[in-house]
RNA sequence: UUCUCCCGG
């Protein structure tokens, strides 16, 4: 049965579904897990007629089987199947709440995500990484930093963060504008900073106006041999561009290049023109966008 | 062997 399953499991993976049932519907002695399996590449090919047919025959659906149904749902937008599926569902597990939660977030269900948060405590239920990296992802969305803040109170007191639960605190605060606490947890993480949190946090400082701030976290991030990406030179020369560093712009977009092969793209090019146009140099700026690569992909 | 992720934020 376990090696039936495995193959099965293969073909999931490979997104042949088509190949997946058919080993399905030839075996006699499936178990919750076959089941499970067969559900969820359903969902992840968005096909919830099927899940939802599998779903049904199941005798006895565990909570990986509702999970997987309620995520579905959630990810194809439909809430209310989804909210009502998690209603049903008899034994809700942590990750129920925080599929439905998630769904919410994605949706932009942001009041009903947090009204769901709530009421998870009032069971009991202490929010994990997941649940609290998705509410703060609707705190930096909707810009609210008071909630932001409480949230942050939350993750100390109950999880040890991880990484992207860091990047996201990071990014909650710099979309509220609370430059100086996005600063605060970015320096807390002293050595495990990623090329994504370097990311946030310069990010924060340019779309805030603060560009020779983001010119020498851009510095340190370099002596510290982190990698830059296109993302954070689109930060970088949007802080030149802001900022008026008309040079400065210039040598580090050629220093992308040149120094980092990173292939420039449309963000990039936009705020070399804003730099230069905004100099009374239109002609080099239409020089620019004329020799602009048209991107393929 | 199956459930929380579309985005590097």
């Amino acid at each position: 049965v376990v090696s039936w399953n495995s193959m099965i499991m293969s073909y999931v993976k490979a997104k042949n579904m088509a190949s997946a049932s058919e080993l399905f519907n030839e075996m006699e002695n499936r178990d919750t897990f076959t089941w499970n399996t067969m559900i969820s590449g359903y969902v992840s090919a968005s096909d919830m007629e099927s899940a939802m047919k599998l779903f049904s025959e199941m005798k006895i659906p565990d909570s990986l089987s509702w999970n997987s149904i309620i995520s579905g749902f959630a990810q194809a937008g439909k809430m209310k199947l989804a909210l009502d599926f998690f209603q049903r569902m008899p034994q809700k597990t942590q990750v129920s709440w925080n599929t439905v939660i998630a769904g919410y977030e994605k949706n932009g269900g942001f009041k009903q995500a947090m009204e769901l948060f709530f009421h998870m405590q009032a069971e009991g239920r202490k929010p994990d990484r997941h649940t609290l990296s998705s509410i703060l992802s609707i705190c930096a969305e909707s810009a609210d930093q008071h909630t932001g803040m409480q949230m942050h109170q939350l993750v100390s007191k109950l999880v040890i963060p991880d990484i992207p639960l860091y990047n996201s605190l990071i990014t909650m605060y710099a979309r509220c504008g609370a430059i100086y606490e996005a600063r605060a947890v970015f320096d807390e993480m002293k050595p495990q900073k990623n090329v994504i949190s370097w990311n946030a946090m310069i990010g924060g400082y340019a779309s805030h106006g603060f560009a020779r701030e983001a010119l020498k976290l851009f510095e340190s991030m370099k002596c510290c041999k982190m990698k830059p990406t296109y993302i954070t030179f689109i930060s970088v020369l949007s802080a030149c561009a802001h900022g008026g560093l008309v040079e400065e712009g210039r040598s580090y977009f050629k220093s992308m290049v040149e120094d980092f092969g990173i292939k420039p793209r449309v963000e990039h090019f936009s705020s070399l023109v804003d730099l230069v146009g905004r100099h009374g140099k239109l002609e080099e700026a239409m020089e620019i966008i004329r020799s602009m690569p048209i991107e393929p992909d």
